[in-house]
DNA sequence: GGTGGCTTGTGATCGGTTTAACAAGTCACA
DNA sequence: TGTGACTTGTTAAACCGATCACAAGCCACC
């Protein structure tokens, strides 16, 4: 019998929090293949992590398996898509409609799992006007407004650095409580502003080094995070 | 006197290792805006760390600073370039000219640092043949003669999750030592092969789990890493 | 040249994350 | 129904990374 915890007043430490995206991964595919259960020790080999592990991570929530049966695939899935908030819709804004904003907006798994672009902002005015994906593109000096008028969840930045505390200034100014940030730069905001960054091209410098210093540790690498 | 450590058989933690890029970053700006000096405490405050983690992190490279005085902006820098591998440069492919892809080969500080793409693959016949930023795309099933004639350091996978492996597979088998992946899934390759995953969209799972689980720890979060 | 203030690099300590171990509970099958 | 194999949730131990604290050294100014 799933039962979840209330989760008030638990603090999830961050390095659980990461490997949550990773779990709902591999469930997704299991449930996927059809599969009905399975253990700690199958899912965290497949993973590559212990089972121990992946047991603590899970226990932080609530208690999810049957001891002697293990996990049902769909019942666990579900849980952390709760968990994770996946159960919802959200509204985005996007700012800055190049190449990698066009690949976001255009994203299929983000329109399936209730993401939501309801706003494109731009300054090029090669750009204000047109449409993508059935959204018209706008200036971005009307985003202020825009907020206003409706409501946003998530704010994305794919502009470029020089503007991008600006826009965040902006979001922030709209009552946007969350940014998904990928300008190289980081941002300045006031506290209770969620703000995650998705630097990719610190991925790649990260890449480089990897490169040029051979470890004998293991080679494979899954995002995370901190700061 | 800067002195930088040999690194032979010193293991760098990750954790280490997911902060270079951001004092890079860091000292790029300072480097622009013309400072010549800056202390550990004036730059890991700018940065959002303690100035002991820093110097600690350092320490694991070396003796770059001086007492009394701080380090040189140039100095540092330059070791923190050549630490990350930014002082030489790189054969890319990649593989999946969509959106992302098409960001990836335009952004134009990865070809600055070094970075150059010499192949664009795809499997969309309306895609082969045309040009993007002065590249032919050619068919996937071409990437294997390509790399035995053109050595390749990073193979990029920006295509479908359902492909990912295969494609990972060829350029194993055609001797790239790294696989910089996009694709939301994770990647079998033999020890050795460096593996750089970038999951954008549990990225966004992390942003949507931290509005549904309001911390009343600190907001801001980088991108790092650890498997 | 000497003195005071400042800053580095590093050993010691603290805190958090990962791994290990086990009691309790479930299922399958005889 | 009883037994054995299996698996969970959790407590304890080990490990690793972050912070602290300080001796050693440098700069600037008197």
């Amino acid at each position: 019998m799933p039962r979840r915890k209330s989760l008030d007043h638990v603090v999830v430490p961050q390095a659980v929090m990461r490997r949550l995206p990773v779990y709902y991964r591999y469930l997704g595919a299991l449930l996927a293949r059809g599969t009905e259960r399975v253990s700690s020790q199958e899912l965290s080999r497949m993973i590559g992590i212990t089972a121990s592990q992946m047991r603590q991570d899970l226990s932080y929530f609530g208690s999810f398996g049957q001891q002697g049966y293990g996990y049902r695939v769909r019942d666990l899935h579900r849980a952390i898509t709760e968990i994770l908030g996946l159960h919802r819709t959200y509204q985005l804004v996007l700012v800055g409609v190049g190449n990698l904003g066009r690949a976001l907006v255009s994203y299929p798994s983000f329109a399936n799992r209730g993401f939501r672009f309801c706003g494109l902002f731009d300054n090029d005015p090669r750009l204000i006007g047109s449409e993508f994906c059935g959204l018209e593109i706008r200036p971005v000096d009307t985003l202020a407004d825009f907020l206003h008028q409706c409501p946003v969840d998530i704010g994305v930045i794919t502009a470029p650095p020089e503007v991008a505390q600006q826009i965040a200034d902006v979001l922030v100014a709209g009552g946007v409580p969350a940014i998904w940030n990928f300008a190289p730069t980081s941002l300045k905001v006031p506290k209770g502003v969620i703000v995650e960054h998705t630097h990719i091209s610190e991925s790649l410098m990260v890449l480089s080094f990897r490169l040029n210093n051979p470890e004998e540790a293991d080679t494979s690498v899954e995002s995370a995070s901190n700061q």
